[in-house]
DNA sequence: CTACATTTTTGAACGAGTTCAAAAAACGCT
DNA sequence: AGCGTTTTTTGAACTCGTTCAAAAATGTAG
């Protein structure tokens, strides 16, 4: 497990074939057989092509991973708009959004484990933090940017700059919750899902209190803090091939 | 990554004898050599013994993993008792403590990622959730009960009781994201924690308001619930739902 | 002490991720 | 079209975690 090498961008139109061609093979093996099973080895044959060739274009299978990160990411978006054109109250709008968010992902949990293994690793592309996954991340916090924008309620502007990056390890939080839920049908999260929401829905209440203004400018401080930590300015980015359509 | 033996009991003084060598040599090569370095057979040919041997004993490389938390959480908890001797209020206590395990842990930081890579599976006996470190776990959370019950902050019972679990969330949040932390000294964890605990304080004494009872019922509930589904009563152990098919 | 049983130890093998040198194909330029 | 360069593709090899059958050592009666 060293993965370090980044996808090799493609600099012929054969690559590209070759390169979209592998990927979405890997994505369905994925799908069909879980992790484990789906070897590099086994890509690469399904794919008609030679293990080398497969390394060529992904470093490593952590880079392949990536990529059904963002499809994930792409059918939870679709699938949240319409929901955040009906509903108006911020409640209403998180609720909406996470749920489908476990929608989304609940094809996957049986291997989600071993996805959010490799997450952890700072050292891994696939964790949710590195620069790596930057895109993804501001895209994934941009829907929570959406979610706050549009709602009407009276939150103070500090607390609504962070709001949206609050959400989103929020919803990182249930994730890793759903992970390790074996409740039938995913019960358990759905249910933590309703009861953190509203909770969270009265503690935004609650740190909209002009009598808290002091303890909520503390917290904030350290929320941008920790954030700008965590995430670091992406500007010295390099060629991020993303080319993810299919 | 399969990982499921046992570590096998051993049956004979010789066997006692290798078994702790073994584990000895693992965790002086760990902390000298990082995980990656360490490898089974480095370890095998260092210990002077084959490299099935060393898998008699331990099932996997998970498995002498294991020995580095319960190694770490010794060293933390010899550390810590002196501080809560002199410390009385909460906040001095948690301070302490907070900072000693950082202390702790630092030397290792290096492999750390990896440690809590494959402590991410809900699979992986490594898992802080799994029952396999339950009692690690319950030994770590009895830290922050000692440090709880002994102080003198007038804090509501129901609050109180949840307060070392809640504790111990938190304290693993910082792990993670010392994890992270590449500032020189890891100064920006330590900052963290000054900050956090300055601001656990006051939210304690929010909570404890009589005004917040509904709110702190609400949300202890929650909490209670996730307790429990998360680290199951490990009163029946062995036939548990695990066993990862293949 | 002998013979059987159990435990310990070995060494070879397998599967999977990854690397790499070099062959094959595609490209660019005159 | 021809030729040098770049990109794509291959296949073999390497490492490492893990498994397993069998040999060696140890323990246990009789």
């Amino acid at each position: 497990m060293k993965s370090s090498k980044k996808s090799t961008a493609t600099k012929t139109a054969k690559g590209e074939q070759t390169k979209a061609l592998i990927l979405s093979t890997a994505l369905e093996m994925l799908h069909e057989r879980g992790y484990e099973q789906t070897t590099m080895r086994a890509i690469a044959e399904k794919a008609g092509v030679s293990l080398g060739n497969a390394y060529h274009y992904f470093g490593s299978k952590d880079h392949l991973i990536q990529a059904f990160y963002h499809r994930t990411h792409e059918d939870h978006l679709r699938a949240s708009l319409p929901a955040l054109q009906k509903e108006s109250s911020l409640r209403a709008r998180l609720l909406s959004v996470m749920r489908l968010k476990i929608d989304t992902l609940e094809p996957y949990h049986e291997f989600a484990g071993v996805l959010f293994q490799t997450a952890a690793d700072p050292h891994s592309p696939l964790n949710p933090f590195a620069h790596t996954s930057a895109p993804v991340r501001r895209d994934s916090i941009k829907l929570f940017e959406q979610l706050v924008e549009q709602s009407k309620a009276r939150i103070p502007n500090d607390l609504r700059a962070e709001l949206p990056y609050l959400l989103w390890l929020y919803h990182m939080g249930i994730i890793l919750f759903w992970i390790h839920d074996a409740s039938r049908k995913r019960a358990r999260t759905y249910r933590l899902i309703d009861q953190t929401v509203d909770l969270l829905d009265k503690l935004i209440s609650l740190a909209s209190n002009p009598l808290m203004r002091p303890l909520r400018k503390k917290a904030l401080r350290l929320v941008v803090e920790l954030r700008e930590d965590l995430t670091p300015d992406s500007s010295d980015e390099e060629n991020e091939t993303e080319s993810g359509h299919q």
